[in-house]
Formats: structure tokens, C-alpha cells, sequence
DNA sequence: CGTATGCTTGACCCCTGTCAAGTTTGGTGG
DNA sequence: CCACCAAACTTGACAGGGGTCAAGCATACG
């Protein structure tokens, strides 16, 4: 949890943007690509464990992750922590802080980060001159919400195994829907057990004995700080959970 | 859950929508009202238990909640159910059946309700020319995205005498804030025990001594399917939780 | 008046939290 | 290069929260 200020970088053309290279975002037509990289103001670099945003926070910035992985998160007043969902590449962050009066969790990097920086006050400039976009940001906070549904379902219905095998199936679909193109190489969730513990609403303990068992099963490889899936169909089936169809998405 | 069909009502001109006598709503330009008349196709009721919407449904009716109380849920292949929030007055339901391949969740009605059925093919003509109107729609998805976070929060990390507590200060926050003018008599909030249990988790015998236990304490009143909240502070405290201060909030 | 729905209560046991102690790993500085 | 330290992961013992089973009660409704 370090606070050490944030690396600011020089910033890089939209249309050379790495995200573009994976096929699972949509294409922008030239007239979009030109507004959104007038709306961009920079890029940022955060160290791992770095703090991006806070909860009450007001009028943050407005970023989309262009590398790494991060955390949502809220606290209760005794240092009890509920992870709400992580972020990955061509998610948009801090929106709720702008529709709202102030931001309602807080975020982390789990990894490095760099983040592609948005000027604050355009966001009513977008929904006046872009619809499509508009749109975009919309369907963001649609799929968004989706994802909580099944993080609640979890966490309300499915037994200790079954959750920890949701949340690495999960996991595991989403790096791989933003991948660079060579993506059969086996991908590292960075995680600790403390994180898992805190996404599931488990102790830190129960939930090392719980992934255990997934490791003894063979569904799952524990490194140090990592979790490496070996069985995706058997999580799925384990968790009873079907990865979303995503054709195109969009991303801002 | 009575599968028996909808009673369509007549079309209620938008300018007399009962919903516009509540002070927590923002006032409409006449020409935003003028789409959104258009916008609209008529209304419905829906009898107690009905089924509004199913998981799995491909783009279903838009609709805005007119009176009546609602829940959104999702089952696991054994039955066992998770409810994902609450829908009231002034929210708007069915939006992630537009946005994405299918809706992934299904809602039903906790009451009578009457619904305000939008017509499905004018969203990204709303987009196009009435953007104040699609900041509101990503407004609401937004604020949906904190309830939900709230929850994740409450079933992760909370106890059982927190979350109960949680759960109906919540609950009696909302319905004050969409309640017509005198609104000093007592709310029921109407749930059935099992409602609540499959909204935080428990079982339902657990639930019910939980339950014991708040009124014991003087903090809600049982009635036949419903609760009555008697000190909201208190819950409010149990709960560690602080209303959001919902200034003048949009709906379409 | 019988039946369905919803609420209560007690007994029992397993899942999960807490406490406590270790072990392994990687990094840092002498 | 080695000693030390902090993070992260393990493991066992024990207790309590919450699930399951089972039975009973109350109220509404046809």
C-alpha cells in the first residue's frame, strides 16, 4: 500500500494504442478515435500496491487500464476488506466518482499498472457529440454490473470449493478476452491468498485450505503470489458457471 | 409465481406520471418529457409473484418501475437462489437485455405493480438526440453498480445481526426516498422471511432467529410478510452503514 | 373446515473463524 | 556470501456460527 506519487508518462497516440491489437475490442471509426484521443490527457504508471482512487474521494480522475491488474475494494470501519471486483485492460475506472457525488470504494493496483488518463470535464462533451461512445461507457457499466450479479451469487449461494473455482474461472476468462494474440501461454493470476480470502469472504485460512484441495484435485497450480489454472473446463463445471459470450466489446 | 399474462393499461400522458409528484426526482425539460412520451408504449400490471423478466431472455421490454416493490435474482441449477437487489419506483429494469446478448438475471414481483413499457427500438435514437437523457440512463446503471457493491460488502464480510441490519435500513431508505409526500406513516417493507434469507445468504431458520434477535432489541417489527423498521439509526449503526445522500436523481 | 403458506423452535453437527506456531521465499545490508 | 527480516504460505487445535432436519403453530383463503 504504498504512496509514493504516481509515474506521469508522455502521452501516446490513440490509434497506436496496444489495446487496438486485440481482436476483442471493436473498431473505432477515425472520427471516434480522433475525440477520444483529444479527450485523453496522459498516461500514468502505478507501482504495484500503489492506491489509485479512494472512497470519498470527489471528482477523480477518469481512467481506462492500458496494462496490469488492479482491485475495487471497500473496508468496514475495523479493517475488515471485501474485494467488489478486479480490473484488467480496457476497463474504465473512476466514472462512478463523476456521476456521483463521491467515489463509493477505493481501488489498488494489484500489479504495475499504467493507466491511460482522461481530461474530467469532457465527459458531457462525449454524450453531447458521440452517442456511440456514450453508448460504449454505458454497456461498460451494464457488464459491470453483470459481473457483480455473479460475484453476489457466489458469495451468497455457492459452498467454499465452488467459489474459489468461480472466481479463478472468472479470472481466468478475463485475461484471456484481452490477451495479445500469441495467448496460449500460461497466464498467472498475480494473486495472494489474502486477496482471495477477501474476494470470497473468507477467513485467511479456511481459504488456504480450501485451495488446497483444488490443488490436490489438479484443477489449480499455486505459485507464490500467483494461481495458475490448469483445468478451466473442470472450474467451470465445479462452479457451475458458463463464461459469457463476448463478441466485440467496446472500450473507451 | 404465477405465469398467468400481464394486464396491459392504457398510455398515461408522462406529464401526470405520478412519479413527478415525488420531490427526489429531477424535473424534465418539456422537451426531454415530449420523447420520452413518444418513448413510451403504454403500461402494465403485474400481480403478485408474476415473473417479469427470466434469465436467458433475448432483448426483453424496457420498463421503469411506476409503483409496487420487485426483487432481482438469480437461481443455481439445484435451486438454491440468490436475490441480487431490489427494484422500486423510478428504476429502470430490463436495460442489460438490450445492452447484451441476453439478460443474465430474472426479476419478479414482491407486490402489485404497475410498469411503464418503453418501445424497444428507440434506445440508441434516445442516445442520438436527447443526451442528457443517456447521461441519466448511465447514471442509474451506475448508482445500481454501488448498490451492488454495498452488498458484495454486507454478504462478504458483515455478520448475521449486521447484515439483517443492513438490509432493512437500506431497504427503508429507498422507500422513503421514492414515497410520495407524507411520508411519516409506517413503511412495511414486504418480504417473506425466505426473501430475506436468499437475499443474505442464510438459511431460513437461521434468518428467523436472526431476526428474533432485531426485534428483541426493539430495532424492527415482524408482521405477517413484512418488516417494519422502528429505530433506523440504530440499524444504521449496527450496519456501519451511512445513507447516500441522494441529492434530486434522475429516471426516465 | 381443510389446506397452503409462512413463521417458530429445538437438537445436532459440520463448516468456517480464531489462535498459535512454523516453514518457505525473496530481498537487503553488512 | 551469509545473516537477518518481512511477506506469504502452512498446519493443527479448538470453538462458535450457521446449516440441516424435524416438528409444530398460526393465519389466510377457498
Amino acid at each position: 500500500m504504498a504512496t509514493s506519487t504516481p509515474a506521469i508518462l508522455p502521452r501516446v497516440s490513440c490509434d497506436q494504442c496496444p489495446l487496438r491489437q486485440c481482436r476483442s475490442f471493436r473498431d473505432f471509426s477515425s472520427e471516434e478515435l480522433g475525440f477520444v484521443h483529444d479527450f485523453k490527457t496522459g498516461e500514468v504508471s502505478a507501482a504495484q500496491g500503489m492506491s489509485i482512487m479512494v472512497e470519498g474521494e470527489r471528482n477523480p480522475q477518469l481512467y481506462t487500464v492500458l496494462s496490469g491488474w488492479g482491485f475495487r475494494y471497500k473496508i468496514l470501519e475495523d479493517g475488515r476488506r471485501q474485494i467488489l471486483n478486479y480490473v484488467l485492460s480496457g476497463d474504465l475506472i473512476g466514472l462512478q466518482g463523476h456521476l456521483m457525488e463521491e467515489m463509493q470504494h477505493s481501488i489498488e493496483a494489484l500489479t504495475r499498472m499504467t493507466l491511460c488518463i482522461f481530461e474530467r470535464d469532457k465527459l458531457p462533451k462525449l454524450f453531447r457529440h458521440h452517442p456511440s461512445l456514450a453508448y460504449d461507457i454505458t454497456w461498460l457499466a451494464a457488464r459491470e454490473e453483470s459481473m457483480l450479479d455473479e460475484h453476489l451469487l457466489s458469495i451468497g449461494r455457492r459452498s467454499a470449493r465452488e467459489r474459489a473455482a468461480y472466481l479463478f474461472a472468472f479470472l481466468d476468462a478475463r485475461v484471456k478476452s484481452v490477451a495479445a494474440p500469441p495467448a496460449d501461454r500460461p497466464f498467472i493470476l498475480p494473486l495472494t491468498q489474502q486477496h482471495v480470502a477477501d474476494t470470497l469472504g473468507f477467513s485467511l485460512v479456511h481459504t488456504n485450505k480450501t485451495l488446497r484441495r483444488l490443488v490436490q484435485q489438479g484443477l489449480i497450480r499455486w505459485l507464490d503470489r500467483g494461481c495458475e489454472v490448469l483445468d478451466t473446463e473442470r472450474l467451470y463445471h465445479v462452479a457451475e458457471w458458463r463464461p459469457p459470450k463476448e463478441g466485440k466489446r467496446p472500450f473507451i
